[in-house]
This record gives structure tokens, C-alpha cells and sequence, in this order.
DNA sequence: ATGGTAGAAACTCTA
């Protein structure tokens, strides 16, 4: 089974992006984030015309997630449970056998804002209840934009970095509570390439010259981490005309 | 040195 998540930055804007990216690269399960679209304006149509089902929670202009499969969805469920968020930001599904839990984190805008305590008091409710998920689903995977670089090679410039929102350190610990739980990260199951990154800013030519942060992450559960193969970041959607300004990230699952 | 770009929406906020 081939797993994905990818940021879209508008999935409007991005539809046909995704469409090709779909064709050429056959996931099974792609999440999306940041589709910034109310539910009754999903393109609920042209992605199954792709093949795949869809469930999503989004809303207008901001956050926004969805989940597309090829092999079914089921027991869908919106949110954190016991934790009220008007950000539509977490969305899970059953799909063969695997609990698959697609999030948006909050950006968290720069540390000491209101939006930065909002980020931390966040993850203290999604470890909570992943907590309880990975109880309840042995077979569990996250995947996502989670807004941290968790190590300082995960970021094109670490010094300049170092306290920043996304690489601080409250944020990095609040990452590593996640894998504590038994998550692992699936990229770093396998060797790779130096100096690779999931976001890079529009600004200032930042994918161009590698100006680049690895916040897009696919954590597994024990026993999935033991079934994964690959984990990869695929470039190309980024270095096209009008792109997001996030790479998606695969991990391929073997069956059972 | 505090910019710069993109998206959505509405002359600003979020990332």
C-alpha cells in the first residue's frame, strides 16, 4: 500500500497538479492539507473520475483536510475528539485494515504569539488522543503537515533557524513527544539524500536554492514501521508552474 | 536588513 500526504495550498488552485501527480505516481491513500475549501465545494467529481474515494473536513479560505483512497474508506471520523477546534485540521479513516489520520498543525506564526501557544496547546490535545488511537489501532499511520523540522538536518540552515517557529524547541519536543508513544518517523527508517526538504518558501527564490524545511511527515505505529519499504520525497510537483509550496511525501507499505 | 510571494477574499490575514 502506498501512502501519501501532501500540502496543496488550495486544492482549487492545485487540482490539476494533483490530478497528474495521481496518474503518475498511484498512490493508494493520499491526505491533503490546507485545502481551503468548504465541503459542499470539494471536487468530490474529477477525483473520482481519478479513481479514488474521498472523505474531507474543510473550510473556507483556511485549513482544510481530506483523505483519498483507492481501496475504500471507512469509520471516517472529524477532529480530535474532546478537543473543540473551529480549525478543521484532523480528519482520520479506516482503510484496509490501517487507521489513517491526516493533520494539519498550526503554523504557530512566530514564537511568543497567540497562534504559537495555540500550536503548543494544540499538540498536547493531538498526543492525548493518538495516545488513545494507537491503543485502539495497532495499525496506525499519521501523516501530515505538521509545522516542526524535528533535527537540524532537516533544516537548509539551522543557525539562522534555531528558535524560529517551526524549528524551536518547544515545538521539537512536542514532535518527539509523538514518537515516544511507539510513532516513527518513516522517512528516517532509510538512508537519504543530504539537504532534503518537504516546504520551501515562495519567497526569495527559496526552492531554487534549497532554502528548505522538512515539516511533512509520515509517522507509522510499531507495526507498521516493521511493513515499510520506502520512504520518499518527490520534488517535482514542487518545481512546477504555479506549484504548492509543499513536496508530497510517500512511504510504501508492504501487504500482508 | 525585516524584506520577499502566494492564496483567498475583500482592501487584510495567514502562511
Amino acid at each position: 500500500m502506498k501512502l501519501a500526504t501532501w500540502n496543496v495550498n488550495s486544492l482549487k488552485v492545485r487540482l490539476q497538479h494533483l490530478l497528474e501527480w495521481l496518474a503518475r505516481t498511484q498512490p493508494d491513500v493520499v491526505c491533503l492539507q490546507e485545502t481551503k475549501l468548504e465541503d459542499t465545494g470539494f471536487p468530490k467529481r474529477e477525483i473520482e473520475a481519478a479513481g479514488y474515494a474521498a472523505c474531507f473536513h474543510g473550510q473556507k479560505t483556511y485549513n482544510g483536510v481530506a483523505i483519498l483512497s483507492r481501496r475504500g474508506l471507512s469509520q471516517v471520523e472529524p477532529g480530535i475528539h474532546g478537543y473543540a477546534d473551529d480549525h478543521k485540521r484532523v480528519l482520520s479513516a479506516t482503510v484496509d485494515g490501517v487507521r489513517v489520520v491526516c493533520t494539519y498543525v498550526p503554523n504557530g506564526q512566530a514564537v511568543g504569539t497567540i497562534k504559537y501557544a495555540y500550536k503548543l496547546d494544540w499538540f498536547l490535545a493531538f498526543e492525548r488522543w493518538l495516545a488513545e488511537g494507537l491503543a485502539h489501532h495497532p495499525q496506525l499511520a499519521v501523516l501530515g503537515d505538521y509545522n516542526v523540522a524535528p533535527e537540524e538536518r532537516d533544516v537548509h540552515n539551522p543557525k539562522r533557524w534555531a528558535g524560529q517557529v517551526l524549528f524551536s524547541e518547544p515545538e521539537r519536543a512536542a514532535f518527539r513527544r509523538l514518537l515516544g508513544l511507539g510513532l516513527t518517523d518513516a522517512y528516517r527508517l532509510f538512508p537519504q539524500a543530504e539537504r532534503m526538504f518537504t516546504w520551501w518558501d515562495y519567497r526569495l527564490n527559496a526552492f531554487q536554492k534549497n532554502m528548505g524545511l522538512r515539516i511533512d511527515h509520515i509517522l507509522l505505529s510499531d507495526a507498521l514501521a516493521r511493513r515499510c519499504r520506502s520512504c520518499s520525497i518527490d520534488l517535482a510537483p514542487r518545481a512546477l508552474e504555479r506549484p504548492s509550496d509543499h513536496a508530497p511525501v510517500i512511504a510504501e507499505i508492504a501487504d500482508e
